[in-house]
DNA sequence: CGCTGTCAATACGCTACCGTATGGAGATGG
DNA sequence: CCATCTCCATACGGTAGCGTATTGACAGCG
């Protein structure tokens, strides 16, 4: 866990590839290049490029849903205030990882297995949420649904992803639909 | 356009594969097995693999939105209806093409390009319906984001893709929203 | 000083592709 | 009958990338 640990960098490395360009541009000797290293060093620390592409869905899923949740539920206040919080933090994030993930799922039954966990999670949390701010359970978990599905699409939607569009005036009204 | 054309041949193979598995599994050679033939013939009727990719959007682009909108014209009824046969006609459609534009627009400026006037064109084409059904035109364009964003985002987490569900009535109620 | 474990560089073989060059079969017209 | 045009097959050279094998640098330790 350390991050002067080599094999952090190369993880890290090729979170920013996959970021970047998605899983086709995780290749070894191309983060080798990056991080000023060979491949032999790669395969010191990894089995095969399979073995990364393993830590890098690992790496992601643990900061996927815990950590939003956890900044939203430590930013307190009450459920309507809360999800505010939430989506003011989930227009604000950079959709790049998460879309080159969303990618990488079609075509890997894991990856496609973990991202329907964390959807899952998130659903349910915004959901208790809505229920928290008055919304009746029957139409809370349909209303998380739509308003979850439109902030991926609009993720997936945008030439380039938010990455942190300044101003969060445009959104739509969440709170209100 | 002769549908035994073996340039369209080609294209449909194309298609298939992207459908199948994005643009990176739009390999020549691997076309050329599936189709029998050999690369000789691919570079007769294609300068190379860019014209193909070139050739495969184009396509796609025809029948993107025009076919769609087309047929809700086609089908008549009031704003409300039209809107309904679009919602149930969007659903039961198969995302995965789709969401394989989707994905190779992330990396091609041009695809890009191409992705942001189909979603510009179908929006306010939701939007017009929105209006004829009573909205406000300016919620009209806010809701009619909102309604496309969401089916976008239910094509992108489907981790199976529609497909042609059957049931359509466990979709959202998308007019009430 | 040797020994050993850790990490990395170099060199190699292998596969999957791309694109080109060339030849050949079959039709069609003179 | 031959000339030409269309369409495809075969053969080739080149690149990118994976994974392996081998060697080396360096540190800690006895």
């Amino acid at each position: 866990m350390e991050p002067d640990d080599a094999r952090s960098q190369w993880i890290d490395a090729g979170l920013r590839a996959l970021r970047r360009d998605g899983v086709e541009a995780v290749r070894v000797e191309r983060l080798a290049v990056d991080l000023g290293k060979t491949k032999g060093s790669f395969y010191w620390h990894f089995a095969d490029r399979k073995a990364l592409l393993a830590a890098l869905l690992e790496a992601w899923r643990g900061r996927a849903t815990q950590a939003v949740i956890e900044d939203v539920e430590s930013a307190g206040g009450d459920a309507r205030a809360r999800l505010a919080t939430l989506m003011a933090t989930t227009l604000a994030a950079d959709g790049r990882l998460e879309r080159a993930m969303r990618d990488w799922a079609r075509g890997d039954a894991a990856v496609a297995a973990a991202m329907a966990g964390i959807d899952d999670r998130r659903l349910r949390y915004v959901a208790e949420l809505l229920v928290g701010a008055g919304v009746a359970p029957a139409d809370a978990k349909l209303r998380a649904r739509f308003a979850y599905q439109s902030l991926i699409g609009r993720f997936v939607m945008a030439a380039d992803p938010p990455e942190r569009a300044g101003r969060s005036a445009r959104s739509p009204r969440w709170s209100t639909c």
